[in-house]
DNA sequence: TTACATGCAAACTCTTTGCCACCAG
DNA sequence: CTGGTGGCAAAGAGTTTGCATGTAA
């Protein structure tokens, strides 16, 4: 998470794993990843295909739908609201902010589901952790991996 | 998580776990929860801890900040969209709504933060599975634990 | 030729579970 | 009494990682 990837190669796992991912909206899981890229490559290790995965998000070619870290957080006020999570230090916090309930109904006229409710948080990074992060590259440059898959695997 | 719970009877680890959980903004993970607990009860297990909190989050007192699942789903598209869950079959969609990038804006002026983005999902029941909660269960009666933790740690 | 990437399996982390003693109702 | 509950430790599930080998550039 923190070392600086020099570049990226292009490998024919990678190539498939992102297809694959790109093949389909149900947002799988990596199992699921790994038993589709396994059916053309059948020698395909999972780790490989969690490393990639790690790699694509990292790099902005996917998105990780989980919560970040990988153990759950409890929160000991049941009634909904929003939560601001910083990226950096991982600290949760609550966003003083109106619980917005005519989005559920707005989102059952739009699909057919019930919504019994509905989860939003923000990501991006604590006034402290700013201030860090100023401190370390003042000129404003993003400390990401230094090449882009896009340059591997144009979209375009 | 089908199993119907007869009662639930109130415990020493279950008060204070509440308590603690009670006792916070900080969304603590289990493991936190577990640390402090002890500092009042030295011999009760992580274990005990995982199972109140779970009963806790099933009873509706407190809240568990997780996918739902267990494992992390990815998404080949990144540029930002909302989801829907469904509860009952797992399955995760798209939501045809535009993005609202304002809201990020009105964190940032609330909470001095740097927003990057913000995710939201929606929880219910698809289509399918209201059907099928319908057949089983025909007059409405959610089946949901019997006796709410409410009755034995009044909030009011 | 030189790093980065892969395959494999072992290790890790977080969470759940089986078992039996224990105790609240 | 009796069945939910706790402690403990082992098992599970998902993910990560170390190492030797392979391979893109």
């Amino acid at each position: 998470m923190e070392r600086v990837r020099g570049f990226i190669r292009r490998t024919k796992q990678r190539e498939v794993i992102l297809r694959v991912l790109r093949s389909t909206r149900s947002h799988p899981t990596a199992d699921w990843v790994y038993q589709e890229v396994r059916k053309e490559l059948p020698n395909i290790s999972l780790g490989t295909v969690y490393r990639n995965l790690k790699i694509l998000t990292e790099s902005g070619e996917a998105l990780e739908l989980s919560y970040g870290s990988s153990y759950s957080r409890f929160d000991g006020v049941a009634t909904n609201h929003y939560h601001f999570v910083c990226e950096r230090c991982g600290r949760v916090e609550d966003v003083p902010m109106p619980v917005d309930d005519e989005k559920d109904r707005a989102v059952e006229r739009l699909m057919g589901v019930k919504v019994r409710q509905h989860r939003l948080e923000f990501y991006g990074l604590c006034p402290a952790c700013q201030a860090e992060m100023d401190q370390r590259l003042p000129h404003g440059r993003a400390d990401r991996a230094e090449t882009a898959l896009d340059e591997a695997y144009p979209t375009h």
